[in-house]
DNA sequence: TGCGCACCTATTGTATACAATTTGCCCTCG
DNA sequence: CGAGGGCAAATTGTATACAATAGGTGCGCA
């Protein structure tokens, strides 16, 4: 993880969630060169990097964009991945095994613990609740899906700096990973793949409230500005 | 387009496609540059964007390799495009103007002629039949699904050198073509979904026996050299 | 003989200089 | 005053040289 081309795509990750920029600026390489603290070569790879994962887009001329995510946009990929994911669940439901089976369980106690607190710990719950996804998806077998959301799944923490999510609807979702993972121990993939798809729907909502909620914050940041 | 990217793009992609290497050969950036004509840094764009699709891979230590698209590989491709198209062809349904739904049966009745000559022209086929899946993407309006189903199609042109299709497969496909056709006339989300699954399904089939053909062929090829 | 280490080669990663293209501006002409 | 054309600056595209890393081979030692 030590290449110059990673450091490139952490640091304009970065520079892109900590909201520095808007939807539409136009980048260009040598700026995003100087931020990541490399040259264009490795800059230019970490560039194509996020613009398949939609981060960031081209004109017709090949200008850099900050990709516009719109409520449109999120639903759009949130129906994406409820789709996938729900195959993906569908497929781990009839090749789990009982050792990962636990390890999921394992997993989701940490997202239990993560909200448990007093002070959730929200960075903790985004990690386990990714690292379970993950896990899923990996066990479906299948390793085309497996890259079409690694793409997919990405985007969302555009808004993991924003902690516009309630302790209640964390907790939901730990519980909706509970009912999975007794779909998984049924060996039932239809009961897997409808939890998951109603699992990230609702996380569709939670997530597009989250956002409108930042927006007008966001106004208001550059207003004051 | 003209630039070295592109042509190095082309010109590797067909060295894949005609068979000059085999699943799991190792290939050198030097090597691919010798082939495109052009230096290692526009070749480096070209086997990215070959990695996207799945034509080609990394090992751990990022040697490039030939992918390897067995059986299992191609099923697990149809599924998904069969759920992705079949979502594109449910939304497409109910956006498609008129004019659009006549623009298709035109595109149709290209793939009705290209196989209704003595000699079918296979080539033609292919190319309209590419131009009517992309076009009922487009007008499903999601951005994201048509990048990543423009990823999962280029795939089966591997097999487009081999001209395995039997005459009667081709036609079926052009009169699936018309139901879909009708099912976008009658605005019917659902039928357009189901005739698009079934159609894909059948594809995934007569494509699995076409290869297993050709892997005979290839076989016998090679050891006659 | 078989294992492991060291060195040499092959290959990928990065920086930089230069070429090609695009953008924006200014100037001219109608 | 506006439209168009062309020039200069900004930006992306490509080649090449060098750096870093992985692969492989042969030798020594048990």
């Amino acid at each position: 993880m030590s290449t110059a081309s990673d450091t490139a795509y952490d640091k304009i990750r970065s520079h892109l969630l900590a909201g520095k920029v808007r939807p539409g600026d136009r980048l260009t390489e040598e700026l995003l060169s100087e931020i990541a603290g490399v040259s264009r070569t490795p800059v230019r790879e970490a560039v194509s990097r996020l613009e398949r994962e939609l981060l960031l887009t081209r004109t017709e001329t090949n200008r850099i964009l900050v990709s516009d995510w719109g409520e449109d946009e999120i639903d759009e990929m949130f129906t994406l991945r409820q789709m996938l994911e729900g195959h993906a669940a569908e497929r781990a439901a009839i090749r789990l095994d009982e050792d990962q089976i636990d390890e999921l369980a394992r997993i989701n106690q940490e997202l239990h613990d993560a909200v448990a607190l007093d002070q959730p710990d929200v960075a903790g719950f985004l990690d386990a609740n990714r690292l379970f996804h993950e896990t899923v998806t990996q066990a479906a077998h299948s390793p085309r899906l497996g890259q079409i959301l690694a793409m997919l799944v990405e985007q969302p923490v555009v808004l993991h700096t924003a902690r516009e999510y309630s302790i209640e609807d964390l907790k939901q979702s730990a519980r909706d990973h509970d009912e999975l993972i007794a779909a998984f121990r049924a060996r039932d993939p239809h009961w897997a793949r409808a939890v998951m798809g109603s699992h990230l729907r609702r996380a569709f909502h939670v997530f597009a409230d989250a956002m409108r909620d930042q927006q007008g914050q966001g106004a208001k940041g550059r207003a004051a500005e």
